[in-house]
Parts: structure tokens; sequence; C-alpha cells
RNA sequence: GCCGAUGUGGCGGAAUGGCAGACGCUACGGACUUAAAAUCCGUUGGGCGGCAACGCCCGUGCGGGUUCGAGUCCCGCCAUCGGCACCA
């Protein structure tokens, strides 16, 4: 197939043009107060998720995306936009650390190997990236940067009462001596405040991995990478704050032009609730157990209390004769990994502690037990257990014969369990109230007696934010008497030091740990020898594409707060990628931006305005694209065989942008076919089989027909590109270039408006027609991609005669001719002589006549 | 189990509550050619009737509803995909 000859020269032409654009710099954008910029613009900020550089290189699924930001960014600075659209590098990571094991390569070289594949494969699909801009997270100016962020949040606190984030000196000072004598020291107290801190909690470590993941990195108890099993165990680990940050992290995705499934995705993971907290007395001790709940409703069926194995008061309050039991539970628990956990939640387990707690609702005693059905991390690692009410203490109390009391009435008969919302009864002052009413009325008592009190939960946890790797970046601290330090500023970069051995240490400790010169300090202190998880450069990269090449801070402040400001509270107009990433980047870097805007470094709430997701791209067989299933596709080979017109082209046509589709070779030959009358337009063949001007170019005006076609194609085209809709706005250019197909003269400024239109789908292609009609035609001045947008004049699209549709009971049963905006009474008249209806009509009478201006005539007869 | 998305010809997909299937693919027929490819022109949801122009009926996952009129709005199912999953 590949020697078939090429139906128009995209080899020789598409390089040529890349050329071009780079050596006149087509796409640079200046930032203010640099050469070539100009103030008058407005700016458009369009942004991809930058890549990791596999070894894999690029595939047909990436480009998707990029694509669709190029036709945009394209399309906008034609409309007279200063556009920043750049690419960089998200190239810290496990794959590289992995192949440096395997062959001893220093991953910095595979790295920089991998980046240039793509870069290159991207610069054959013609994006115009501003390539000056293009960053990489494991460049030392770059991770410097990512360092001093982290310190950032090492020395900030998160002040409540402003709800902001705080220089961590203004706590001290804020703070009155007593305030951290509770914690023990000065010391301590500052600690447990800041954003970044230690902490000793269990962890999910993975020993296939030879690390510790994020919550978010587990998936069913496995490694998200890889598909190890991961267990929990308690090791000292760098935590971010993020939690703080939990109430603004949900209300401020309101105002952000998001999928509401991708805000909804982002809710559910913050999980925020209201409840109370209500605190049992133990009986025969001074201790008492605080639980969380989100009934207060239904504490007058609160009929046992279940603590969490690990929850500290479980030592102290067990019965002598209940310990052994009790000590067995806990250590299976521990013993389990978090799927087994999961796993085995089929049926509920737990151990009676032989002490009581007293429900302070009717001072009833109750007993106490522990079970792994409640976490230790949410809530108050305590519940109160109101079986008739909730499924999961339901289930318990029926396998381990607890009572069970019914406390609210359900609105219809139910069996079993009800959870739902009803009227309280069995409640004594609660009795007669709906749910919403019992839930206040109990809270205000709670309060009132000094029982408890009303309580927000998340169910976000603080970020894990170490790893033991090596191919990541190096914390900026180091350890000294057992304590950690920052590493001053002007220190940073604190760079990885060169192993010759990258395999994990087998033990807990990191590779670093291995560079013995590395970790000492002269001062005798010692390194920290965790690393940063890959999430943390694409916590703020795109910052630094504002001004990539700053010495002097992260993003200078003069070009961010033009490149960001859009008068909305996200400043990237429009941020492309996939779903996979709906909540951990998404997460993180919008924790990452306030905290920045709260420490005045930025000029916006948000990060991300716009965010639209591509949907995937699947084999021709329908089934996801991997290497194992053989279906992969990778641009190259459509590049060589259609070029990169045509790939860009048949990726927007395939269907919107969002959804998730097969990839069809005969599609792609599909737009190539297009591509290539587009072609033939402009260009012949002659008989010695060179390609020249077509002698049907004419300068005549097109027709009425013609021009209505074309200002048709500009309003479509126009719109659709706004609304990302480009499947469609292909489709209005095919019927274009078919009406000019159709058409024997060709008129020059009809083709001249096609190729402005296609310019941001098939540059290339645009590109060349231009500069071959220039050599004969005015007005093909400069480059195609350097014009001006066209308009369309409504005017040309104003009908004078009117097809309108003639119903009958609904049915479509004939269509009249008829002039623009004809009335009703007029139309009614033509309608019901015509001979169809007539016909139709006949012994019937009209009940109704419903007219829609200008498209509908009904008549509804019996 | 809960949350979310999707469901339209042989295929990818179009349709502000107003002619369902734009556009493309596939297939078939024709033109050009010694022949083929490419190209150009036509047909292409299903069924029934007619020599024909054409006419009629059915049809947007399934069942109801609102409406003069529903692929589109409402209620209830089913299927597929994605996310969460003892979060009290």
């Amino acid at each position: 197939m590949s020697e078939r000859r090429k139906q128009f020269p995209f080899l020789e032409f598409e390089p040529h043009w890349q050329r071009v654009w780079k050596e006149q710099q087509t796409f640079r954008a200046p930032n203010p107060g640099e050469n070539g910029f100009d103030p008058t613009k407005p700016k458009f900020y369009v942004l991809d998720m930058f890549p990791y550089p596999s070894g894999e290189g690029l595939h047909v699924g990436h480009t998707e995306g990029y694509t669709a930001t190029d036709i945009l960014a394209r399309y906008k600075r034609m409309q007279g936009f200063n556009v920043l659209h750049p690419m960089g590098w998200d190239a810290f990571g496990l794959p590289a650390e992995q192949f440096a094991i395997k062959t001893g390569q220093h991953p910095a070289i595979t790295t920089s190997k991998n980046v240039a594949h793509f870069k290159a494969q991207l610069q054959r699909i013609g994006f115009s990236y501003d390539w000056a801009r293009e960053i990489n997270t494991t460049d030392p100016d770059f991770f410097r940067w990512t360092q001093w962020i982290f310190l950032k949040l090492y020395n900030s606190w998160f002040d409540p009462e402003k709800n902001c984030a705080r220089p961590i000196e203004e706590l001290i000072a804020a703070h009155t001596p007593d305030s951290y004598e509770t914690a023990g020291s000065l010391r301590d107290f500052i600690d447990s405040n800041r954003l970044a801190y230690v902490s000793e909690a269990p962890v999910n470590w993975c020993p296939e991995l030879g690390t510790v993941l994020a919550n978010e990195e587990v998936v069913d108890g496995k490694s998200e990478i890889g598909g190890f099993p991961v267990i929990r165990r308690p090791m000292r680990q760098w935590m971010l704050r993020i939690t703080a940050y939990g109430e603004r992290l949900l209300n401020e995705l309101e105002n952000l032009d998001w999928p509401e499934s991708i805000k909804t995705l982002q809710r559910n993971w913050i999980g925020r609730s209201e409840g109370a907290e209500a605190i049992f007395r133990i009986q025969g001790s001074e201790e008492s157990i605080t639980v969380y709940t989100t009934r207060p409703d239904t504490l007058f069926g609160a009929t046992y209390v279940v603590l969490a194995p690990e929850h500290p008061l479980v030592e102290i309050i067990t019965a002598p004769d209940q310990k052994a039991q009790v000590s067995a539970y806990q250590e299976q628990v521990r013993s389990k990994s978090d799927l087994e956990r999961t796993d085995l939640a089929k049926e509920k387990t737990g151990v009676f502690t032989g002490a009581y707690a007293i429900n302070p609702a009717n001072q009833e005693s109750i007993p106490i037990w522990i079970a792994d059905y409640v976490l230790f991390s949410y809530g108050t690692g305590a519940i109160m257990a109101v079986p008739a009410h909730d499924e999961r203490d339901f289930e318990f109390a029926q396998t381990f014969g607890l009572e069970i009391r019914e406390v609210v009435e359900a609105p219809q008969l139910s069996k079993g369990c009800f959870s739902g919302e009803g009227t309280a009864k069995n409640s004594g002052f609660l009795n007669g109230l709906s749910t919403g009413n019992a839930k206040r009325a109990m809270t205000d008592w709670l309060e009132e007696v000094g029982a408890g009190k009303r309580s927000i939960r998340f169910k976000l946890r603080d970020w894990l934010f170490s790893r033991q790797r090596y191919w990541g970046e190096p914390f900026p601290i180091v350890w000294n008497n057992g304590f950690p330090e920052a590493v001053a500023e002007a220190d940073l970069p604190v760079v990885p030091p060169l192993l010759a051995d990258y395999r994990p240490t087998g033990t807990i400790e990191p590779p670093l740990a291995k560079a013995k010169d590395w970790i000492t300090l002269p001062c005798g202190a010692s390194r920290e020898l965790n690393t940063m998880p890959q999430w943390a450069g694409s916590c703020w990269y795109y910052l630094r594409f504002i001004s990539p090449k700053d010495r002097l801070s992260f993003v200078d402040k003069t070009a961010e707060k033009y490149w960001m400001h859009s008068g909305k509270p996200g400043g990237v107009d429009l941020y492309v990628g996939g779903t996979e990433h709906a909540v951990l980047h998404l997460l993180y870097a919008r924790f990452w931006h306030k905290v920045l805007y709260d420490l005045g470094q930025v000029s916006t709430i948000e990060p991300f305005q716009r965010l639209v997701n591509q949907g995937m791209i699947l084999g021709s067989d329908n089934q996801k694209m991997s290497k194992s299933r053989g279906n992969v596709v990778n641009p190259d080979e459509v590049i060589a065989e259609y070029g990169a017109d045509s790939l860009r082209l048949y990726e927007m046509f395939m269907g919107p942008l969002e959804t998730s589709k097969p990839w069809s070779m005969s599609g792609v030959e599909g737009v190539y076919r297009f591509l290539a009358r587009v072609w033939r337009l402009v260009m012949i063949e002659n008989q010695e089989g060179n390609w020249q001007l077509s002698p049907a170019l004419v300068f005549d005006a097109p027709s009425h027909r013609l021009r209505k076609v074309m200002h048709a194609t500009i309003k479509k085209v126009t719109q659709d590109v706004e609304a990302l809709s480009f499947n469609t706005a292909i489709a209005q250019m095919m019927i274009f270039v078919n009406e000019l197909t159709g058409s024997e003269k060709k008129p020059v400024s009809a083709v001249k408006t096609l190729l402005l239109l296609l310019n941001p789908f098939s540059p290339h292609l645009s590109e060349e027609l231009w500069f071959r009609l220039k050599k004969t035609f005015d007005g093909f001045d400069g480059l195609a991609s350097q014009e001006r947008w066209p308009t369309w004049e409504e005017s040309v699209l104003a009908e004078e005669e009117i097809e309108i549709i003639v119903q009958i009971n609904g049915k479509v049963r004939d269509r009249i001719r008829v002039r623009k905006d004809l009335d009703a009474e007029e139309l009614q008249q033509r309608a019901v002589n015509l001979p169809k209806i007539r016909e139709a009509a006949e012994n019937k009478i009209v009940r109704k006549v419903v007219v829609v201006p200008n498209k509908v005539i009904n008549l509804v007869l019996n």
C-alpha cells in the first residue's frame, strides 16, 4: 500500500512548512515587555496535560487531545488573541528507574532519549507549540522550584479562622505560649501545624515496588502501577495537609467550567458530611468515647458502640477476661492487607471488649465492641451502632445477636433495616419529628448538655507525599538531631546523586541511602532520603510555562498576571486531558495553587477554568489499545501513509471529542480523500505528471448558491470550533468542498475562505495551497497561519423563500415553499388547499392548527 | 450496593421539542481505462405496493407518560462503560 502514489505531495510539503514555522518562530508567544508583544490583544491560555515520555512513544490516543487544543490555539491566533500554547515533559517516574535497574542506563539518559522521540513525533504532526517554552520536570532548573514550593508548604500553616494558609512565623505571633505548651514544645506545636509535616502513621507499603503509595494510588489493595500487593505498615513519611483545604476544594469547584461528572467525582472524593459528635461515658471508668454520626436522630436506637481495632482506648477499657480475645483480633486485623480487609467485608467480624458505655440519650448501658468495619482513619475511629437503621450495623448485630431497636418510622412499609428518612419514634423528646428536624433537635440537645456537638467530616485524607524511589525530586530537607530542617533557598536545587545501583534496598530504606557521600553534610546533618511522588511536578508546571527560563522566581509576576488573569476563578482558559486524572492530578494541582494564592504568589484561586476530557481512542476491534492486543496505532505510520493533516483531521472527525470511539483506517482514508479533493480544487496534474495550478480557478464572484454555502460554512465552523464540536465543523467543510467540486469554475475568493477555515485543522495543506496561489493571485501574502479568521454575513444566509412542512396530526403529509414570515392565516389557507391535504382532510373537522413560524404547520383533525 | 456517562442504519456519527439518519466509511451500479488502481457520477434504515414518477406502513435499548408533535422532556426498567465502595 505504501508503494501507492500519494494523491498529493504531503511528504514534501509537511516537513517544509514545519521548518518554515520553526525558522520564522511563527508560534512564538512573547511575554509582556518582550519584543513583539502586543498588549492590545486579549490572551488565551490553552493547555494540554503534558505527557510522561515513555519508551513506547506516542499513540493516536495522546494526539487526539493535542490536536483539539492545537486547533483552538491556531483558531484563536487567527481571531487576534495572544495564545499561550506550550508543551513539556512530566519525566520523573518509575519506568525510567526500572529501566535503569535492568540495564544500568541512568534514568536521565533514558529520559532525554524518550523526550527527543516524543518531541519529534509531536513536531511531525505540526502542532503550533511555542517550543521556546518547553519544560522538563527532571531539569534542575525546573525542580529547583518544585522544591522551593515544597519549602513554602513546609513553612506555612493553615489558619482556620481566616480559612487560608499563612507563613509559619505568623503562627507563633498568633498564639499564646499555653496553646503550644499542650503540644509539648514550641517546635512540636509548629511542626504539627505545617502544611508539610512528618507522620508516623500507617501507610500503604508496596514491597514489590519498594515504595509507599498514596491512598489514591492503591486500587483494590494493589498498586495502581503494576498491580502488586500493598500492605499497611507504620512508617515515617512526609504528608501534605490537603485536608485543611477540604472545604475550599469543594466550594470553589462551583464556578469552574468543568464537566459536571468530574466535579461530582471530586466532590465524592472530598466526601464532606455533616453530623454530630456524641460522647459516651464508659461505665466504671474516667474515659469516654467520642463517636461521629451523620444520624444523631437515631441516638436512642444505638444499642452498642464499636471502636476501630487500632483505637487507643481499646487497651484501657478492655476487661481482663476479654484481653486475650481482643489482642488476638487486633493481631489478626493488623496482619491483613487492605485487600483482605475489604474482601472479607462480606462477613462481619469483631470482638466484645467486656466494657460498657452509657448512651447519653437514655442512660442505658450498652456493650462496647471492636470490629474492623470501623475505620480508625475516619471520623473519630469509633461509632455508635444503630442496627435498625444502618446496613452495616444491622449485619453486625445479626451476626452477634445484638439488640436491634427501631427508632425511625419508615414512610412506607419496609423490611429489615431501614436507613432512609422518616419520623422519629421510641426516641423520647424526638418522637414525631421528621429525620431532618430530629437531627437538629438532638444535636442542639447534645450541645446543651455538653454531650456532643455539631461536626463536619471529610473522607479526604492528608496526602502521603514521600516515595522510596531514586528518580524523583529530592526533598529540600536535612535531618539534624532527629529533627527536620529546611535547606536554604540559596542552596536549591538539591540534585539527586549519581548512583551506580538503583535497586530497592530490600528494606524500607530508600535507594538514596546508598549514596553515602551525598547523604552526610559537613555540618553533620544528613539528607532526607525520600523523594517526591510523580505528581509533584505536574502540580504547578502550567505556571512554569509562563516564564520557563526565569532565574529569580518560579513564575514571573507580571507575566503570571497577564496569562492567568481571565476575570474568572481559573487562569488557564482551556485544559484538555484524560479522565484518569479526574481526582489525583486535578485535586493536587488545585491544592498547591490555592496555597500559592494564599501566600500571594499567584493571582487566581483556581488553576484551570475550563476543563475538557477527551474520550479514549479504542483499537479497531473496539478494545482499549494495548501492546498485548496488538491494536495500537502509531501516529508515525499514519503520517507516512496519509500525512499529518489527515491524521489530525481524522482524529477530529471520528466523533465528539469527549466520547470514546474506535479507530478505523478506512475512516482515515475518507478524510485523506477529502483533503485530496481540496488539493485538486487548486492543483491539477499535467501530462508530464506534474502538479500545476488549476485553470478552473477564476476571479469571478461566487454564484449566489456558492456564496450561501460559503457563509453558512464560515458560520458553522466558527461556532463549532468555539464549542469544540470539530466533527460537525469538518462535515460542513466537506459540504462546502463538495459544492466547489461540483461547480465548473472555482472562484478564488471561495477557495481562499476554505483554506483559512481549514487552516487550524490541516495547517500544512492550507499553507501549501496558500503559497501556490500566491504566485498567481493577489491577496495571498504572508502565511495562511497568520491570516485573520473569516467572518460571515448574516444577510447572505437570509432566505426569502422557505419550505414549510405540512403535517396532519403530527405526521408529515406535504411541504410547500412560501415567502419567509408569511402570516399564519395565509399559510393555513395555502396548506388546506393542497391536494394531498384536501384528500386527507375529507370528511374531517379541523380541530386545531399549530403554526411554528417558518417551519411547520400542523393540522389536527379527527 | 451507591454515584456518573452512554444506548440512533452494516460501521463512525448528525439532528434550538418540528422532514430522523447531515457528513464520512462500507457495499452495489455506472462513466473513464486494453485492464486495474485512483478519480468522477449515482444508489445505499427496514417492509409493502407500482412498469414508472411515486405512494403507504414501521423505525432512535425496553415499557409507560406529557405534548398538536418526542431521538430530544418526565417516570420506571434493561444493557454497556467509568468512578467509589464498610467513610458511620
